[in-house]
DNA sequence: TATATAAAATACCGATCGGTATGTTTTTGT
DNA sequence: ACAAAAACATACCGATCGGTATTTTATATA
């Protein structure tokens, strides 16, 4: 791994959290500096330009927590616990490892969709990945008689992000934890009427 | 009606549909004075500052869907019929009168939940007091027996919000009907759901 | 250890940022 | 119709924006 290789990841690494926090627009050159201490000629012999920086930290925090998913779900053998591992990811998403800032798929989605074609597709297509995930997963719950047969896969599959990404958005703005409680059991009520 | 307010109201309704797409961060003077014709001079001599105007928009794009909300919803003499408004609502939510860019209350809640105190406040009321009138309307047709009396008021009102918000960023950010179809079929079950 | 090369720091660029002080033009009440 | 006041335009402010050219420093290799 040679040094420019590091410098990158070290870059993309303290800076991630504050594009996820203060998004795009609002975050500048001198806050990429400040985070890393370096200066805006190292920055800028490491990226091309801030668009790049934006994007390699999209992917980093993008990571964190698809990485987070996936783990969890090898932790469990049933399709409705791996389903489930949704309902802990929502109830812990505000805690380590996740990024400040709260879901970079929403927060992306939502800036990026009129403003940031790039950006824009590197959301659109964490979604429609996410949501194969979850169809393959009920899927296979259905072939191993875990969930009924007649089960809606895209129509459950994409309605459980949404609901989870609202969810997201909803307790993160207001901070009530009530409001948390009670969209996670909504999630789990969810996954456990595909039996 | 006095020429300054006259001149505010079209300010704000000029540019209203700017802050929705761009974003307060991504909006500049200059995108204002461009909307409206106006000059700098103009905007500052009826506005305080960049925030006043950024949360008079909000307030503008605020009143924009929640008056439809109300008007639909004043058509329907059952309960259940009202809350399907929301379908509705999602359904349309990319035609007018809602404005360009998608649903305030969700961009502002992103966009200002780690950055703009005002804004947030505001974007915040917004969801309370949404779910406060499905809550009130649930109750009522509890009462009226339209639906059962087991319903979880809170959990039902705040999740609904959760299902359609998440599924406006989903649809916006990714374009594809089907999504939109699917989760407002979501919405309609779970209204149907409380009969 | 000397030298070539890569990486980081410095210093600077024009453009635009949000905001203001000062004119000039329109309203407005009489 | 007229003066006072309000509204709007012009011109400008320092600061910061994203980005670059150049110089200094660190690293790798012979």
């Amino acid at each position: 791994m040679s040094k420019a290789e590091r410098t990158r990841e070290f870059i993309v690494e303290k800076t991630a959290p504050i594009f996820n926090v203060k998004g795009y627009a609002g975050t500048s050159i001198s806050d990429l500096t400040e985070a890393t201490g370096l200066t805006k000629g190292s920055i800028y012999g490491n990226f091309e330009n801030k668009d790049e920086v934006a994007l390699a930290a999209f992917d980093c925090n993008y990571k964190k927590i698809s990485s987070y998913l996936k783990a969890e779900m090898d932790k469990h053998s049933s399709y409705k616990e791996k389903l489930l591992v949704h309902a802990s990811f929502y109830e812990n998403f505000f805690k380590a490892p996740f990024p400040d800032g709260g879901c970079p798929i929403l927060n992306t989605a939502i800036e990026a969709d009129d403003t940031h074609p790039q950006l824009r597709e590197r959301a659109s297509e964490a979604i429609t990945s996410w949501k194969s995930k979850i169809m393959e997963l009920i899927k296979k719950g259905i072939d191993n008689k875990e969930f009924r047969s007649d089960v809606q896969l895209e129509q459950t599959a994409i309605s459980l992000i949404a609901l989870i990404e609202g969810g997201i958005m909803i307790a993160k703005l207001t901070g009530k934890l009530n409001y948390r409680k009670l969209i996670m059991q909504s999630v789990e009520k969810a996954i456990n009427d595909l039996t």
